[in-house]
DNA sequence: GAGAGTGTTGTAAC
DNA sequence: GGTTACAACACTCT
C-alpha cells in the first residue's frame, strides 16, 4: 500500500528510531521475506545503523564502519514496521492501530530485530511481496540506478520531463508509474495528481502540451509533500478497512471516488481500467 | 462460498 | 527497445 510519501515517512520515524542501535539478532518467520538469505542472523549480529535512507519506495540502510554490508527494505503493497520500545509500547512504522493493541509479532510478522538494548525492530507483511535483505555496496549502486529523479525533488526539471514525455507513447498514467522514469508516484498518487493537473489518464504522454506537463509535474510534487506533512495518508485507509472516515476521504479527490460528484465541477468521477490498474478521473474537467 | 479485486514491481512475452 | 500482461501472495469485498 504504501507510496513514496509513506515510505518516507516510515523512514524518518526509522531514522529516529534505530539510528545507532546495535543488532543483537536476527528472527526469520518467513525465508522469502530475506530473499532466502539462510545467514541474514549471522551477517546483521553486532552491526550499528549508521542510516536509513532511501531511493523511490526501496530503503537501505547502512552500517557503522561496514562500507559493504546494506539492508534494503521494499514493503510493496503490505509491508510495515513496527519498532518496539523497552516498556514494549509499540510506535507504528505507519498506523498504530494494526499492532499497537496486538502483541507482536503478529501472524503477519515476517522479520524482527531485536537490538542490544532489548529494542526491537518487526517487519510485517501480509501478502509476502516485500522484503528485507542483505546487500553489497555494488547491488546497492544498481538498485540505485534503476530510479528516476523525484518529482519531490528540488531539482527536478520540468522541461525535462516533457522532453522524455514527448518519446512515449503509452498512456501518461502508464508513464508516471514507470519508476524507472521518474521515482515514487503509485497508483492512488497518479490518480490525485493526474485529477490536479487536469489531464485524462489515457491520455497518450506524446500529445501533453508543454503547459499541461508543468502542471503535472507541480501537481506530482505537491500530491506527494502534503502527503508526507501529515504522514502518509494512504496507510489510515490500509488500516482503517472501513474506509470511508478519517482524513483519508477528505484529502483524495478521485481515487476511490467514482460514482460522486467531482468537488471542482460537478461531473461524475469514473473508475475505469488503465495501464493494467484501476484508474479514477472527472469526465467534466479532465481533459 | 466462489470469484474478483487490491495501493508493487520484476520478468516474460508480444 | 518499448509496452503490456502476468505472477508472486493473502486477504477483503461482492
Amino acid at each position: 500500500m504504501p507510496e513514496l510519501p509513506e515510505v518516507e515517512t516510515v523512514r524518518m520515524q526509522l531514522q529516529r528510531k534505530v539510528v545507532g542501535k546495535t543488532v543483537a539478532d536476527v528472527e526469520v518467520f518467513h525465508a522469502k521475506s530475506v530473499d532466502n538469505n539462510s545467514n541474514i542472523e549471522d551477517q546483521l549480529r553486532g552491526k550499528t545503523i549508521s542510516d536509513v535512507d532511501r531511493i523511490g519506495k526501496l530503503m537501505i540502510f547502512s552500517f557503522v564502519d561496514e562500507d559493504d554490508l546494506f539492508l534494503l527494505a521494499h514493503l510493496k503493497m503490505t509491508g510495515q514496521f513496527f519498532y518496539i520500545d523497552k516498556t514494549g509500547k509499540t510506535i507504528g512504522g505507519g498506523h498504530s492501530a494494526t499492532a499497537g493493541d496486538t502483541e507482536l509479532p503478529t501472524k503477519h510478522t515476517r522479520v524482527t530485530f531485536h537490538f542490544t538494548d532489548r529494542t526491537s525492530l518487526h517487519f510485517n507483511d501480509m501478502r509476502i511481496f516485500g522484503y528485507v535483505k542483505v546487500a553489497t555496496a555494488n547491488e546497492v549502486r544498481t538498485a540505485r540506478a534503476r530510479f528516476g529523479p523525484e518529482p519531490i525533488s528540488p531539482d527536478f526539471d520540468c522541461s525535462w520531463f516533457h522532453k522524455k514525455l514527448n518519446k512515449r507513447k503509452t498512456p501518461i498514467k502508464a508513464a508516471l508509474l514507470d519508476q524507472t522514469f521518474i521515482a515514487g508516484l503509485g497508483n492512488i498518487y497518479v490518480d490525485e495528481a493526474l485529477w490536479r493537473a487536469k489531464v485524462r489518464p489515457t491520455r497518450r504522454s506524446d500529445k501533453l502540451t508543454k503547459k499541461e506537463a508543468a502542471a503535472l509535474c507541480a501537481a506530482a510534487g505537491d500530491v506527494m509533500n502534503e502527503s508526507i506533512a501529515v504522514g502518509g495518508t494512504t496507510f489510515q485507509h490500509f488500516v482503517d478497512t472501513g474506509g470511508a472516515n478519517g482524513n483519508f476521504s477528505d484529502y483524495l479527490k478521485v481515487f476511490g471516488q467514482q460514482g460522486k460528484a467531482c468537488e471542482r465541477c460537478g461531473k461524475i468521477i469514473k473508475k475505469i481500467r488503465c495501464a493494467g490498474r484501476g484508474t479514477h478521473y472527472c469526465t467534466g474537467c479532465q481533459k
